[in-house]
DNA sequence: GTAACGATTGAACACTTGTTCACATGAGGA
DNA sequence: TCCTCATGTGAACAAGTGTTCAATCGTTAC
């Protein structure tokens, strides 16, 4: 047993060793914890699972998921600023679409796991 | 252009019959996000990249990530009502694992979609 | 010009959440 | 038994978050 300055003990040094040493940087971790944060809520889960099928403008959205505009544009703009949606005006009309393979995929795995969750 | 008894337009009927008919079940999509806003913490991040390591008790999480054993406790409840580890007892001692390898996916694809965007 | 409409934005609000603190529990050792 | 220590837990607090409401911006049609 160990002891470092602010009085935690230690158990197993060697263990804390080597996950001290594979853990990625902090600022990377961080980003990693703002991706899930994202797409850690109902609205802008449905909002990307809806842009997986097709893409389409803030009103479409709006009435698919029964919300009014200024929510999802609230959302869409967090999703913007993060590059996992881009869009492209038309008119009046703003069209979004996902633009990220790797959210598809995140999506996805998560569908899988809550799947099997429950026949479990 | 259609309005619904909301008063939502739509501009694109199609599309948004596409999209709702490929919508999955509601309480699906409310648990995909709840994995994600599980995931979606800073502090439960690094807990499960240091358990994707190796398995370790409260205490040295505690030291590992320099914070309260309590703190840690904490997230580790909600990690284990989530199924996403488990743990066995030792005497005092109450060693956690990662219990999911669908979890481990999705950090790992995280991981590679945020050192994909710093390179970008 | 101006009226209508889709989209955006800021403030306000209720609500959720992560940590701290204090305390309780439970297992071992003296 | 009594003490220590690892862990768990509940209350409380501060910080963060999602929606609503009202207003504004741009574009189109009359």
């Amino acid at each position: 047993m160990t002891q470092d300055c602010c009085q935690i003990t230690i158990v197993n040094e060697e263990r804390v060793a080597l996950a001290r040493r594979q853990m990625p940087d902090g600022r990377v971790l961080v980003e990693v914890a703002e991706v899930f944060k994202l797409l850690g809520d109902l609205t802008r889960v449905r909002i990307l699972q809806a842009l997986a099928v097709t893409e389409l403008c803030v009103c479409d959205l709006a009435a698919l998921l029964e919300m009014t505009s200024s929510a999802i544009s609230h959302q869409l703009r967090l999703l913007r600023a993060s590059g996992i949606v881009s869009f492209r005006k038309e008119g009046k009309v703003v069209y979004y679409r996902l633009d990220d393979s790797h959210v598809q995929t995140l999506v996805d795995v998560s569908l899988r796991h809550v799947a099997e969750c429950q026949t479990a």
